[in-house]
DNA sequence: TTCTAACCGAGACGGTACGTCCTGTCTTCGT
DNA sequence: ACGAAGACAGGACGTACCGTCTCGGTTAGAA
């Protein structure tokens, strides 16, 4: 059926993007069971194989988004703190609504397996560590003064995202970017006043 | 098996409340997958009585977390901002830690069907509908000043409840309730004070 | 799909036909490869209501062929052993080329599977008892007069059918159950006459 | 794993030797399932070693049972029809209490593999016309007068042979030779007799 | 008081997907 | 060139659940 050869013994990586790439469109087409017979066919693969390098359904599509956002790591240094949260949740949210149904899949599929939920909050982790390190980078500026905890405000930022796109009652666009950017460098900075 | 008796012809309302709190008791469980059959037998009733009162099991879910919320439903007016974010917040994440793996498992459910989603955006939206109802309050006493968006300031706040109740990274105790006050509080009056 | 209705809690004996004449079908139409799913689908019927009643396919295909096998069984009584033989192992073999792929399907996996093997054995063990109700009821009558072990002549003429069944290289018709029971009746009786 | 070393590039007598050895063993005991992976690892061989050279697995397995009925290949020539019969009965049912896993896992396969069928019936007509020369020399020798067809009389021997082989509802000794000899040599020479 | 209709526990049903196993093919790398 | 190793596509296995259906029994209220 498929043409794509064999490569012996050792994994085969055109096998393995051929089913990160069809678990991806299944969940972006929101034609609702992703069943792994129907990944592994799209893949044109056979089920094995999608056993054989991961533990079970949800790793696959777990791995399939994080491939996904990684693509769109941005890590913005302009020197204002104002300036690199727009950037950063600019560029966070623009890739949202692309990917909703692929990280909603994903965290149904988290939600119901203990040790895909703990890859997922690793990977919410790492994200909020690149947040983290805009913040501290304007700490060494100078430009934070207010008393919000860090972590308060991070978790705003991501929590009003997947909020917002678990249940989609507003866009993630780049005004609400811009908004949330405000709002946030203003807890931050609260003492720039004059503003 | 089951000691309650029939009611007859007439809707049995023990055997609701014993279905109800059977799917909130394997909800708070964490034992992952919770079938009709298991709330069935736990209940005592028949699996058709359960598809008798409810369209899917997505719906006996979410009517298991529904009840417990609405427990918990206040709505304070102390005549200053801060103050009323700050009960509305902790009564709110107080009674998280309880029915996480409540809400977590409706999540789950509503994600993956549709019907189950709507009802629980409802949920959700009305909600948000109550701590708004606490700004509009305190923007007609004049208290609220900035320009941000009244939506951001909601989507903040339960987007950070909801992030904290998937992923939890950080404890939803009084201690977050009040950061998460406080910074809110700032964020919309920031101008009172020349400050 | 199927309009064959439910029976309620108790088992739906017009499955159950369904599903052993799915079963008898699949083996006569040596299509080789009968899967459960193939004879699930042939019946109309899911196939745990296979695997609710059987413990195995080799176990649906025994009963299958079994329930066959009993519609054939003579047991003549003419009064004359010759003419006795003559009769049960003509509709022993005449029924033989209609179930060969039957009897084979069966014997195919009861060779791989103990459980079968044993209820194959007992069917088996049945049918040599009914030829050994024809020889005894001869020797009451003072017909057989030979030496020979009756387990002998028995396991003479199963084994033919068996042996020719399995390999086809000769038929199994009306010729070759006469020659069968001319041998047997002279093996038997050879002293009847002058000797 | 396997101390046996490569051979480089010609092919490795001992691979083959090893395999059937295998694959006799696997069938002697009789764990039932004898997959062609069992059979290569236990081989200390690869997979692909055994597909180089046999079709299907089935081929390995009735090579290994060839190769062990060959060695006992006898043709008994003592000038009586009686005698001969017993020889060769003898040392048939001698060589099947051992080899009786091997040939009933063998004909599991054929019964699913027409090809490996055709193989077993080639064996199996091999051995026939073994008896039936034993036959023709009795005939030329005058020994034969009895009107039982040749190949009843043949289909009979096999065929309890293989009959109690497959269902092992009674031994296949010296004595059972001696039995089956004796009422076939009767048929054979029915001629004793006026008759 | 008797009859009837709706409800009940129970669990079999058709169906879909799961995750495992095995076959026979193919490729790599070492001998 | 051949061997061991093992990944690969394909497809059947037997299990788990879903939501539907029927059974036989119970109870309430209408006749």
């Amino acid at each position: 059926m498929t043409q794509r050869p064999h490569t012996g013994s050792r994994r085969n990586e055109e096998a393995e993007l051929a089913i990160l790439r069809a678990a991806a469109d299944l969940m972006a087409s929101d034609a609702a069971p992703i069943t792994v017979g129907a990944i592994a066919e799209r893949a044109g693969v056979g089920k094995q194989t999608i056993y054989r390098w991961w533990p079970s359904k949800s790793a696959v599509l777990l791995d399939a988004m994080i491939r996904r956002a990684e693509e769109v790591a941005p890590d913005p240094d302009t020197g204002d703190l104002r300036a690199d949260l727009r950037r950063f949740l600019r560029s966070t949210f623009g890739a949202a609504p692309d990917s909703r149904s692929l990280l909603v899949g994903v965290l149904r599929e988290a939600l119901g397996d203990a040790a895909t939920m703990e890859r997922l909050a690793a990977f919410a982790a790492a994200r909020r560590e690149a947040l983290e390190q805009i913040l501290d980078r304007a700490r060494s500026r100078g430009q934070v003064s207010g008393s919000a905890p860090l972590e308060t405000v991070v978790d705003q930022a991501f929590g009003l995202l997947w909020y917002r796109m678990i249940f989609g009652h507003r866009p993630l666009d780049e005004r609400a970017a811009d908004d949330l950017a405000d709002v946030l460098a203003a807890q931050l900075g609260a003492n720039r006043k004059g503003r």
